[in-house]
This record gives structure tokens, sequence and C-alpha cells, in this order.
RNA sequence: UGGGAGGUCGUCUAACGGUAGGACGGCGGACUCUGGAUCCGCUGGUGGAGGUUCGAGUCCUCCCCUCCCAGCCA
């Protein structure tokens, strides 16, 4: 058995999304697995949409998921000769032929077919013309497609490790074309030269080129090639169950990091979407995917991405990463959102992020969540104003607590909660009559970490000042 | 119109022809401050109709639904 070698070949037209990303993953997962080679190549024949920026972003992605490639990234555009080479040897053999056929023409038969409730086919017009025709078509500067001579019986069968066979008949092909009339290959065409010449034993890729590939399989047999294995994975979709798009709002991968997903919570969800460990436990690291990998255990349902899923996943890997790690992760996202500039406390931040991973699923969540830390309160949440602010002896008791905190030394969460729990005895109220108008006055949310947590954080001073500003709030609002 | 692939709780995914289970979500409860964290419980499914079989999510037939290909895009 020869060494396996696979292939992500992404066309630079748009970003890596999600459904891509879990093609290469499988690939990726599939060649660690059989210490194989993943192998990248760009599709770029589309000159007209490809772009360098595109390119740049799906590299990008592709590092930044940690998908390493062994091989790569090798254009297509760079290849052309090879193309031509091959398609001329078809020529040649006369297994392909010229077609001269103007956009004017097929236009005609397409039309011609939909009247007579066909399938558009093309009618081989071209297939059996003269040599002397051909020169004088060339002549005139006509400038022909190559299109292959199609078997017009029989029947080809792709054989697939995840769907098992898969049967065409060849009377539904026309001859196809190979080569476009500007000189360049076809999707199927450079993709069977590019599999054969780069030693591809697995082609894994999305289910929308099970179609093409009778075509291709035609076409390593007119060049004489072995064929590889094919694995058809299966579509992600959208939640409407179309294809990705933009209007179904994040679908790219960098999109998701934006938003602050973790790198590592997304392969192990992009992995779930269509396969899964023996044990049924859905939360582990990549170690353990390559390991047990195989695509026999491939299921062939299209999966609806589910990003409530992603999202609690997220939240596991962000509680459960090392802290530090963690924190540097967050540092961008803080820097976004201009809470702190070049120069900042990284201990200090990391002592929040301790705080607050608990409780957040997202690093802009995290970022949000600390934003109090670092800024000023200007305002408090409306329902929280409605609920604490409003209660008669809350300024009282705010002021109460004031003069407690003055007397604690040290400040931190432990002193805090005892004289907290030891006013509250004093009082003769609820811990919730004191703790809700605490934590709306020095955070401006109902919500957050631990009460005595947040005012270890931020100090003494400024919890005083940060109460003694809530309690001046309250009484301009009862005016 | 032709060809191809698929169909298990709302979503993802398990189940040698032999007990339909897990996770997310949703609902409820517990947490001596919150709850948008955590833990516990509940909810909820084999697209439909036949057939084969002691026994069908699984095998067969028909119907229905969804997706993909039929671009000189990939």
């Amino acid at each position: 058995m020869s060494e396996v070698r696979v292939r992500f070949a992404p066309s630079p037209t748009g970003s890596l999304h999600i459904g891509g990303a879990r093609t290469a993953l499988f690939n990726w997962l599939f060649a660690r697995h059989n210490g194989g080679k993943f192998i990248l190549r760009v599709d770029d024949t589309d000159l007209q949409r490809s772009t360098e920026e595109s390119m740049k972003g799906i590299l990008e992605g592709l590092r930044w998921l940690g998908i390493d490639w062994d091989e790569g990234p090798i254009y297509q555009s760079q290849r052309i000769e090879e193309y031509r080479k091959f398609a001329n040897k078809l020529l040649e053999e006369g297994k392909a032929y010229y077609c001269f056929c103007t956009k004017e023409e097929l236009e005609e038969m397409r039309k011609q077919a939909e009247k007579e409730g066909r399938p558009p086919m093309y009618t081989g017009k071209c297939r059996n013309l003269t040599k002397e025709q051909i020169e004088e078509h060339l002549r005139q500067g006509r400038k022909p497609v190559i299109r292959l001579k199609v078997p017009q019986q029989g029947k080809t069968v792709v054989h697939d490790v995840i769907r098992g066979d898969v049967e065409f008949d060849n009377s539904t092909f026309d001859d196809f074309i190979i080569m476009k009339s500007d000189n360049m290959p076809t999707y199927n065409f450079a993709t069977v030269v590019d599999d054969y010449q780069m030693g591809i034993t697995h082609v894994i890729r999305a289910e929308e080129h099970l179609s093409n590939t009778p075509k291709q399989i035609l076409i390593y047999e007119a060049l004489g090639l072995e064929i590889p294995q094919f694995a058809h994975v299966s579509m992600v979709l959208a939640p409407d169950r179309s294809k990705l798009s933009k209007r179904h709002g994040a679908t790219s991968v960098q999109e998701f990091r934006d938003q602050g997903y973790l790198p590592e919570a997304i392969v192990n969800y992009i992995t779930l979407l269509g396969w899964m460990p023996k044990d049924g436990e859905e939360i582990f690291d990549v170690s353990k995917g390559i390991k047990e990998f195989t695509l026999e255990r491939v299921s062939k349902n299209p999966a609806i991405y589910d990003v409530q899923k992603l999202t609690w996943i997220n939240g596991h890997y962000i509680r459960n990463y090392d802290l530090d790690k963690l924190t540097e992760a967050v540092i961008p996202f803080l820097k976004a959102k201009n809470l702190i500039r070049e120069d900042f406390d990284y201990d200090y931040i990391k002592k929040i992020v301790s705080a607050v991973r608990e409780r957040e699923k997202t690093l802009v969540d995290i970022a949000d969540a600390m934003s109090y830390y670092f800024t000023e309160v200007n305002e408090y949440e409306e329902k929280g104003v409605k609920k604490y602010l409003t209660k008669e002896k809350v300024v009282d008791i705010l002021k109460k607590a004031v003069v407690t905190l003055k007397e604690v030394e040290p400040f931190n969460k432990f002193t805090t909660e005892e004289a907290y729990r030891k006013l509250v005895e004093e009082l003769q109220i609820s811990s919730g009559e004191l703790f809700h108008p605490t934590r709306l006055a020095i955070s401006g949310r109902t919500f957050g970490p631990g009460l005595f947590d947040i005012m270890e954080l931020l100090g003494k001073e400024r919890t005083i000042e940060r109460i003694e500003k809530a309690i001046d709030f309250i009484e301009k609002m009862r005016k």
C-alpha cells in the first residue's frame, strides 16, 4: 500500500466557510490518521473571480485552525502547460476534438432541448470535422474549445468509500469541454491532471462533486491513468437547508474568529458535522480525532450547522483553556474595544479573565464583561434600576455599606464578604437587599462574576467611589 | 426536463435485523448575591403506505420531502 496522499483544493473566490473548513479537516484528519500527506492546492483557473485577498484569507483561516499542509500551496494557474500537454495527447489519439460552436449556437441547442423537454446537452455537431474543416476554421481565426469524446453506451461506476457504488449511464453525458477557448482547462480536466501528477490516493470532497465524478473517471480512462479512491462527504447546509451564503449570517472561519470563537472549539465542532468518536463523547481534542478518524464512519446525511451548539462547545474550551493562553487570546479583543492600549497590566488582566471565564462563551463576551474594570460606570442596566434602586431603603443601605467598606483591611473577596454578611445581620435585611444594589453600582450590571470577586479586582477606592456615585444617581432620580 | 445523493427528537449524532440512546436547544428544579455560569430532572424522534421476517430505524416496493449536478464557474 502506497502512502496516503490527500488534498484540499479551494478556489480563491470567497472566504473559507465552515463547510470548506470541514472538508479540509476531514482530509487532514485522514492524512494524519494514516501517516500520509496533506497537500494544499489552489484551483485558480477562474481568472476573473480569483483574488489574492481571498487566497490570503483561506490560507490564514487554515493556519488559524491548525490545519497545516505538507506540500503546497500549488497553484493551477502556474501549471497551464501541463493541462495543454495532456489535452494535445487526447487530440492526437482522437479521444478529444476541437469544437468551433459559437455561444449562440450552444444557446440554440439549449433552447431546443428546453422546448422538447429534454435535458440541455451538446449535440456533437463538431465531433466529426475533417482535418480540412478544422484547418479552415483555425485559419479564419476561430478559437475552439476542446471536448472529450464520451462513449455513448455503457455505465460509469464511482466506487465511493462512504457511499458505495454509484452508477451513471453514459448516455446522460454529452461531449463535455475539457479546454476552454482561452486555452485554460475546465475544472474536471484540471482536477484529473493535477490529482494524477500529485499522486493523490484519495479524493475527499463535498458531495456537490459526486455528479462530476463520472466525467472525471472518463477522463482518467481516456488518458489511461490510474483512478484514485473517492469519498464524497455530505454538504454542510445553512439553517434553511440551502447552500451556505452570506445571507445566513456568520458562515466563514474568519467571522467566527472575529466573534470570539477559539480554533480548537471550531475544529471540535466541525468534526462532529458528519462524524463522531466511537465513545460518543462530543468534547475531544484533535489528537483523539486523528487517532480514530476513518472514512467508513463518516455520515451520509447533510448537516445543518448549529451556532448554539458551537457556542456551548466554545464555552467549554474557554473554561478549560490554559489561563495564560486564554488571556493572550482575549487581549486583541480588549484592544479592539479600546479598553487597553499597548502598555497594559498583564497580571491584572489575567486575574479578571480568571474571574470572568466561568460565565462567558466567547472572547467577545469576555471582553464585554471586562469593560467596567477599565472604564467608568456611567450607566446602569435599566431593569436593574427598576428592580433594585427604587426600593425605599436602598440609599441608607448603600451609605452604610460605604462606611463598612472603608474599614475593611486588607481589601479582598474574603474580607469584603465577611463584612457584608455581618452588615446584613446588623441591619436585619436579606442579602439581596444589599448585594444586588452593590453589584449594579460597581458594575452597572445585574449579572457577572461573584460580587466579592468584583470588589477585590476593582479595589477599595473604586468600589467605594462607585457606590457613592450610585447613591447620588438614586437621589437625583428621586427628585 | 434528465441524472445523482439523502431522509432518526427543533439541530447534530449513535443503535450486529434483537432495549431507539447521547449532546445542544427548550421547560422545570437546586445553588445561604445575580444567573446569561454550573449541577440535576423532564420534554422530544425513526417522512408516509405496503411487503419480507418470530422480530424492521436497519432488507424490498411504491409514494412524499430535501439537497446536488446538467456554466467555456469551481
